[in-house]
DNA sequence: TACTTGACTTGGACTTCGTCCATTGTAGGA
DNA sequence: TCCTACAATGGACGAAGTCCAAGTCAAGTA
């Protein structure tokens, strides 16, 4: 996610205010915001940002590969910025806590040709649910 | 899925029209369907039902461990008849068709101890994306 | 069989998440 | 500095789902 900006400049897009404070708020450490929860945060930064011009940019992002969508049940998408790095889920199934993990193997190894349908298979999303310590304590 | 209103009743569960209508519904080989869908189809053999009660069904199915929800980003989540069975999903990116694989191997065994950040983790939900061959052509 | 009661159903209002669009504003090239 | 195509705005709209007060009815009891 580092030097997101430079990156997107250098493919076309147009840097305004608004789109450097969406990019800023996902590139702290609140990682997996909602969309409303991204536009709340970029408020504090540039008050007059309206909630379209947010839900514009997020999905913007995603189609660059920037950012992935999340989406866990729990009501609103969520917005991860390390698209970069693959990686899977642990959601917590009580209070929607969301981890990043790596698991060992390749999943989509483990779908057998006869299992496919003809598909072609380009990607796997793999969550994990339990409770997390918080929940359970 | 069979028998689902004897296993039903045994436990409890008042037997309404309303309810049998449901369970008939899923009980087709109509899999995966919206609750829409699904209320669009109950709605044919008992014209007076609300979908408050397909959501309240819906839902009761689901907290029974009867019926399973899948949430494929394509908007409204999806209910699943062949919850018994476990078994993962592979889905069509473009017309958003989805079928039941199995594939081998255990995601749960391939967390290791060190990913799990002190979560208990219980699930595994897996989801392979795709072109189908109609969407292919 | 008739009665009773608590569980179930209804439908319409409401909430949440997200999209659309006509208008206004502006980044960045000439 | 000026132009213009791209971006932002905000308010209306839409889809999916939840809630609730009032009415209905399955099934246990007598």
């Amino acid at each position: 996610m580092s030097d997101l900006l430079g990156r997107l400049r250098t493919r076309g897009w147009r840097l305004t205010a608004q789109r450097r404070v969406v990019a800023e708020v996902l590139d702290g450490d609140h990682i997996h915001l909602t969309a409303d929860e991204v536009h709340a945060r970029a408020v504090r930064r540039l008050p007059e940002i309206s909630r379209a011009t947010v839900y514009n940019t997020l999905g913007e992002l995603v189609n660059l590969g920037e950012v992935a969508e999340v989406s866990t049940d729990h009501r609103a998408k969520r917005y991860d910025p390390n698209a970069h790095r693959p990686h899977h889920h642990l959601l917590c199934a009580r209070c929607g806590a969301i981890r990043d993990v790596h698991p060992v193997g390749d999943p989509l190894a483990d779908l057998p040709e006869s299992e496919r349908f003809g598909f072609s298979v380009s990607e796997v999303e793999l969550t994990y649910r339990g409770v997390c310590p918080d929940c359970a304590a």
